[in-house]
DNA sequence: ATTTACTTTTACGTAAACGTTAACTTTGAT
DNA sequence: ATCAAAGTTAACGTTTACGTAAAAGTAAAT
């Protein structure tokens, strides 16, 4: 059984320790102690990369964490479920709006490098 | 030739007059003046326009900044034209992770979804 | 044994992006 | 004329997400 240190993660993602207490001090990870010590197990290090996938994406920790829990839905009954089927439906309606914008964003990048490449050309140089 | 009030844009996209101020506070927008009061025309919001599709992407407002200021060369020689060329692509990259990102946790909320639905269907609902 | 590297808690500090009064002016409507 | 709605500046407050010591415990290596 793999278990991390928490400068392994530290390491491995490129966040720094005193962020990943923090994500603990707000309940986000829960990791397993060796008397003080922070022991850190695969599940663990999935929820970290989650985590710093959603904030990538400019998610707020607030909204990864709702994102998160709805892998596990636990004991829900039928309206439970109901509510986060509705959540997951909300969300994703979120990311399609997000992959509009980048589209856009895109395509307008794209623009202002030709632009810029032709204004290279005129001058002459290469 | 078109003009909007403060609140006009407020009401279009939905921010508060308090943000747009202080957007332009931070020198991200620059409308002209009636005596104190502000008057936006079409291209300042396409500016507002620009630095909010920022924000739903998780960019901080120098990112957009920077972003925007890509779209106007201005007087610029070959090593700075070089320069923003290499800054698209680093945009550019940096979105297609946001596309990666994405595509992943739409595949992964789909997924929840479809617990979900058959969790209800266990329960013999609907 | 002691240095070195890593870990811990505690706590104050900070930057970004606004929120929230307050106190005041301007302007269109009645 | 005056009242309500919308605008202004100025300034202090707030939340999020950590940064940055400080002081101390632990474990492996020399």
């Amino acid at each position: 059984m793999t278990v991390y240190s928490i400068s392994d993660l530290s390491r491995e993602f490129n966040v720094t320790t005193r962020s990943i207490r923090y994500y603990e001090d707000i309940g986000l990870l829960s990791p397993q102690r060796q008397g003080q010590t922070r022991i850190y197990d695969p599940s663990d290090r999935t929820r970290l990369k989650l985590i710093l996938r959603g904030k990538r994406l400019g998610l707020s920790l607030g909204e990864s964490r709702e994102i998160i829990d709805m892998y596990q839905p636990g004991k829900s009954n039928i309206s439970q479920l109901k509510t986060l089927i509705d959540a997951i439906n909300n969300q994703k309606r979120k990311l399609n709006q997000k992959l509009e914008d980048i589209a856009k964003l895109m395509e307008e990048l794209s623009q202002a490098e030709t632009n810029c490449v032709e204004a290279l050309k005129i001058s002459g140089s290469n």
